[in-house]
DNA sequence: GTCGAAAATGAAAATTGTTTTCGTAATCCA
DNA sequence: TGGATTACGAAAACAATTTTCATTTTCGAC
């Protein structure tokens, strides 16, 4: 039952995408096709901050003729249809997230284990809000990344564990 | 006179960072040499955000047989020994600063005109650190970017013409 | 449905910023 | 003043991303 409402939840989450992907696509004028479909409807089955390779490989499962070129092409209209948020975390590639319920939210990345958490706190963009003002400024965007370490040892620990074994498999 | 002071406080900042440096240098056991000199040299003479190949372009000035490696390498020395922070407006290229007299700031970016402005809030810090603890985490470190715009039309329209002007030039 | 202009695809080449390689040269301690 | 160690610089390699270009697909007009 859990599971299936969780499935459930999910489908409807990814329909609802693709219906503003299609919106957007026809507001722009531009054309309907097999990859791009691929391509989304995989993107928002996906959790947390996916790479393009990472994007790719599930792509592939799907539609193994699509290439890196499509996948940076539709990821930059899901950018650009607001649909999705483009991430870099620490240095090098790009990560992307399909922002869900949440409009806006921030960073905290443990450089031991990778987790990434989200939070989002009005006291702090209030706060940004008014040291933008006294400095005569308006704020279109912000980013605001904690780079830390867990404090739960045995999480950080088992994280790392697997995600080091993940790597071995792959 | 007041330029006379100015450049005598830049002297004495120039002076410091190299000794800084020179220390560090055998700290490690490495080599003082020609190239590294002038290197940190013009680099601690520039202000703001410096990019690899403005560094290089003043370097050359000075002694163009140095090239972008020794550069890039001595830029890494300078971040390794804590003298340089390095970091990354938007996407794209490294831009380093040597840390005067604030430890710790953040950047206001316009992205009309290409201003960046600093900012240190100890409210905000310590938000961020109630935050923070919130979720078992612990802060190395941070950063926080805040995209915008200019409210003083005129001053930022004048920093874009000059920036064109630049642009030009060049 | 068919046509045809416009847009999209995918493989490969190009770009950008940065790092590495490798043969030569400079440093510095015994 | 060796001579082992470290650094230099030009060029090649790299990694992520973008662009090119020949071919295919889409979709509105007929
Ligand atoms: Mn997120
Ligand atoms: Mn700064
Ligand atoms: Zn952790
Ligand atoms: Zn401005």
């Amino acid at each position: 039952m859990a599971q299936e409402q969780k499935d459930q939840v999910d489908e409807n989450f990814v329909k609802e995408k693709e219906a503003a992907f299609a919106e957007f696509i026809q507001r722009k004028g531009l054309k309907t096709t097999r990859q791009r479909n691929t391509i989304i409807s995989t993107f928002f089955r996906l959790r947390g901050h996916i790479s393009v390779e990472e994007l790719l490989t599930e792509v592939k499962k799907a539609n193994p003729r699509i290439g890196y070129a499509t996948v940076y092409r539709t990821l930059h209209l899901l950018v650009e249809s607001n649909l999705v948020d483009e991430r870099r975390f620490g240095y090098g590639l790009a990560r992307y997230e399909g922002h869900s319920d949440v409009e806006h939210h921030d960073h905290m990345i443990c450089l031991e284990c990778g987790m990434i958490s989200e939070f989002f706190n009005p006291r702090l963009e209030a706060l940004q809000e008014k040291l933008a003002e006294e400095n005569n400024f308006t704020i279109f965007r912000h980013r605001l990344e904690l780079y830390g370490a867990c404090q739960d040892k045995e999480a950080c620990d088992r994280r790392k564990n697997q995600k080091a074994a993940e790597a071995q498999g792959a």
